[in-house]
DNA sequence: CTAACGGTTGGATGATTGGCCAACTATCCA
DNA sequence: TGGATAGTTGGCCAATCATCCAACCGTTAG
C-alpha cells in the first residue's frame, strides 16, 4: 500500500506545526497521542462526535505539518507523534503545548 | 479614550493563542516584540510592506488572543508581549516558539 | 470470490480569514 | 480652528477551512 506523504524533518515548518496545533479537535488529538503512545484511526476517533471523513481530515493536516506519523498497517493506519523530530527542531515547543493542554479544560474555545 | 479590548488573564485560551501565532506576519511582530520590548504599531509596521489597515488587523488578533497588551497613550498605541501572563499560564511555551521562530528562518512556508 | 472493514477522496456548503481601500475617530500641533 | 498624525472600522473579495455525505480503494475474513 502506498504510504501517505509526510514531509521529511528538514521540511517542517514551526508555521505549519502552529497551525495544525491551532484546533480544539488536533490538539485533543495530539494530547492523547502524547500518552496512548500510537494508535489507529479508529481508537482517536473513537471518543468524539465527529464524521470519519472529518477526522481523515485532520489526520492529514497533522501528518503533512509534520506533527504525527503515519504507518499503514494491513488496513489500519497507526499514528504517533514525531516526538523526536519536534524536539530536536523546536525543543521545549511540544512540551510546553501538552502541559498547557493538558491543563486547560478544553471548553469552548472561541470568545464571543 | 477608550482602551481597546483585551481578554483578562483567566479568558486566555490555550488555542487561541496558537491560532494567533500560526501567521508569518504575527510571529514575526511577536518575535519583534520580543526583543524590543515594547513597541508603537508605526515601528511594527515599518520593515513590512504591509497595508497599515492590514496590520491593525494583526495587532487585534494577537490582542484579543492574550498574546500582546495595549496601551494607548496620546494618538499612539504601544504594544508588548504578556509575558508574564503568558508564562504563568503556559509554562515554556513563548520561549519555545520564540526560540523556534528566531532559529527558523522566515522563509515561504507552505509546501505545494 | 465476495462481503465487510478501515480509512481516504471528491464534491458541496457555510464560515472564517487575510488582504486592500476609503472613510472615519481621536489626538496633537500651529 | 484647522491641519496633520496614528490607528481603527467597514466594505468588499478571493482563498482557505471544517464539516458532512457518498463513493471509492486496498485488505482481510468467510
Amino acid at each position: 500500500m502506498k504510504a501517505p506523504w509526510q514531509p521529511p524533518m528538514v521540511e517542517i515548518r514551526l508555521v505549519d506545526v502552529l497551525e495544525a496545533l491551532a484546533d480544539p479537535i488536533r490538539l485533543t488529538m495530539v494530547a492523547r497521542l502524547s500518552s496512548a503512545g500510537s494508535e489507529k484511526c479508529t481508537d482517536i476517533n473513537a471518543d468524539t462526535h465527529v464524521h470519519k471523513s472529518t477526522m481523515s481530515h485532520h489526520y492529514r493536516v497533522l501528518r503533512e505539518a509534520g506533527v504525527t506519523w503515519t504507518v499503514v498497517q494491513g488496513r489500519e493506519r497507526w499514528i504517533s507523534l514525531r516526538r523526536a523530530d519536534l524536539d530536536a527542531l523546536f525543543p521545549g515547543l511540544l512540551d510546553s503545548i501538552l502541559g498547557a493542554a493538558t491543563l486547560q479544560v478544553q471548553a469552548p474555545t472561541r470568545r464571543d
